[in-house]
DNA sequence: GTGCCGTTTGTCACCGAGTGTCACGATTAA
DNA sequence: TTAATCGTGACACTCGGTGACAAACGGCAC
């Protein structure tokens, strides 16, 4: 933990650009705000803005990364006696708590991702790259062989893909049902199977 | 069906566009070709480029479009008493049909986009159609209802994942396994649950 | 404080994707 | 043949992103 004057400013302008660029897209939005807009309002040259986020969509997605590694975390240090469906309704439960914590300040930033492609791209770019540490973990649970991986990989993109149309309709909720149980209930599709839930009822 | 000679010249141009494109990228990457080179190689300015592809990711997928639409029309046109499962199925059997035919060019493909970013992410945007697609048909097979509806979003995106996942594992052994049994596993897992499958074996 | 060193920053120049506009020429329908 | 329509090329422009270099600044030893 570095503390000097450098790594102070340097979060400081850190921490003002997002909120530059925050305010600037839900005034006029993202596609219409330039980067030279959220430096100048930030009080920076345009090209030190590409030294702090390495594109203008990051400015959306600020602490992706701290979030991905948290996620890594839990994944490794995760009781050893459970089964994967045990983990994964864990953290599903941690997610869905710290979503419905955040709530205002996620529906807002959805809202902003679905007005632009680019930020669409980008959030099932972080959804790979979810799907891929997932993939690992339950790879490693599995043991080894071919056969395995092929599971760990089926299992990983079904997890990745339920969750995120879970996300979906929550989002399309306004927030207001409970995520936890939505999320529980996608994990007994996964984990029962869709048979006996889909064609019938 | 109009067959002057303009439509003619246009369909003309636009092959040329998409093999002088393919020949460049094959040659030198996707990334460092330039439009203006391949509008050069197809003799057409610069401008006109954008008048027949709107952007250059769309050169790598000429025929989304129409594949799309063939698969909307599969869904429409499936025999009505057919479960949802025994529509996939059979859609995936047709699919792996198409794939393993065309193995050679597909796997080419493939190997482009995996070395662009940019391509990776419209490979995801076209996935994200097809899930769409998917949860329409599944929507308004599982009746009306909110209750409904979400599980039509999260079997549309379970299907998805589970699939695109099975294509990279297809991809990754460079296409020599049986892709249509790898598809009908991994649905399996979908119908029966990953329960029994993944924690014991 | 002074002097030095490494990092951060601003400036400038550049590239490539994508868009608006307009005028010219070819295609087509009358 | 004529007139409307459409495709095209040329030009200028915006914006995201990068490389290079010099000036400013913080950290540190003395």
């Amino acid at each position: 933990m570095p503390s000097g004057l450098r790594e102070q400013k340097k979060a400081e302008t850190r921490a003002a650009l997002v909120k530059a660029a925050q305010d600037l897209f839900r005034k006029q939005g993202y596609e219409a705000t330039t980067i030279e807009e959220i430096a100048e309002l930030a009080s920076i040259s345009r090209r030190t803005f590409f030294r702090y986020f390495p594109t203008k969509e990051d400015l959306v997605f600020p602490q992706q990364e701290s979030r991905l590694q948290g996620f890594m975390m839990l994944l490794e240090t995760h009781r050893p006696e459970e089964t994967p469906f045990e983990t994964l309704r864990n953290l599903t439960a941690l997610f869905a708590a710290d979503y419905t914590r955040h709530a205002e300040r996620i529906l807002v930033q959805q809202e902003l991702i679905l007005s632009s492609p680019d930020l669409l791209a980008r959030e099932r770019e972080i959804d790979r790259a979810w799907e891929a540490t997932m993939f690992e973990y339950l790879a490693k649970w599995g043991g080894g062989g071919r056969e395995a991986e092929h599971r760990a990989r089926v299992l990983a993109g079904a997890a990745i893909g339920v969750i995120r149309a879970t996300l979906r309709y929550w989002f399309s909720t306004g927030g207001t049902e409970d995520l936890n149980q939505l999320g529980q209930e996608a994990l007994d599709f996964l984990e029962q199977g869709f048979r006996k839930i889909v064609p019938m009822d």
